[in-house]
DNA sequence: ATGCCTCCCCGAGGGAGA
């Protein structure tokens, strides 16, 4: 089972381009993050007549989460555990229903900009949230996966130029010693546990050639309990979507999984 | 790099992103 992640910033914007990478990729599964539209207006046809099954999280504007799944969808929850006050939409998951059940988190983690700030602090409380909802997650025994859009740089080798990231809320010490604390519970990062080095990015900035440089950020990731670790066959950057036309200043990530 | 794009709102130009 291959499953993506991907930031596609705007239903909208990515009408064409997302149909584009989903026939050429042909994966699974799809969280998408930042679909800036409310759950009557996205265009849940086009993957409907690709045989997906769709499930929004949706708000006016901003932020904005999404399943697409050729296996069936049960059990889909919305909104991330720990603050009823919270409005914003970041957080949905379900179960898919393949050769087992995989549990599926779809997140698109607070960017905290500038730092400090309410904005940090709101990410850094997001973060405790995510913690206990990862805590519950691992308590269950079974295969599970968090992924999406973190906003963290984990480590200086996963920017170009880590010194411009330092004082940024992707880089700074609280944002990732909070990344940290949810791995240490015992997640397995897919990327990392398969390719180690420098120069493998999942962002590029819109602006300044940041594409053209390979001045990158890796920030989009798949945290896997162990029992999912344990049925991972690959996972890959798909760097190649950010020099197709009209691009998300996101790729897609994915892990295929044996289940 | 306290912003050189791009997105959203809409129908001008400001907020947000990372």
């Amino acid at each position: 089972m291959k499953i993506a992640t991907f930031n596609i910033n705007g239903i909208k914007a990515r009408a064409e381009a997302l149909p584009r990478w989903l026939d050429e990729a042909q994966p699974d599964v799809v969280l998408l993050q930042e679909i800036k539209s409310v759950d009557e207006n996205f265009p849940r046809e086009i993957f409907e007549e690709r045989g997906y099954n769709v499930e929004t999280h949706g708000q006016k504007s901003f932020n904005g989460v999404a399943i697409l799944s050729k296996y069936p969808l049960e059990d889909v929850s919305r909104g991330l555990p720990g603050d009823e006050e919270d409005e914003q939409a970041r957080w949905i998951e379900a179960t898919v229903i393949g050769k087992r059940a995989l549990r599926i988190c779809g997140l698109y983690l607070p960017n905290g900009n500038p730092a400090p700030g309410p904005k940090f602090d709101y990410k850094l409380a997001w973060m405790e949230r995510l913690y206990e909802r990862a805590r519950d997650l691992l308590a269950t025994e079974e295969p599970a996966l968090m992924a999406g859009d973190y906003n963290i740089i984990p480590q200086a080798e996963d920017a170009k130029r880590p010194e411009a990231w330092r004082e940024d809320a992707l880089f700074r010490p609280e944002s990732r010693a909070a990344f940290r604390k949810v791995l240490n519970l015992g997640f397995t990062e897919a990327f990392r546990a398969r390719t180690q080095g420098p120069g493998h990015y999942s962002f590029w900035d819109y602006q300044a050639g940041a594409w053209n440089r390979n001045d990158g950020i890796r920030i989009d990731h798949f945290l896997l309990t162990p029992q999912a670790a344990d049925l991972m066959r690959d996972c890959q950057i798909d760097a190649a979507v950010r020099g197709h036309e009209k691009p998300s200043d996101h790729v897609p990530v994915w892990v295929d999984l044996d289940i």
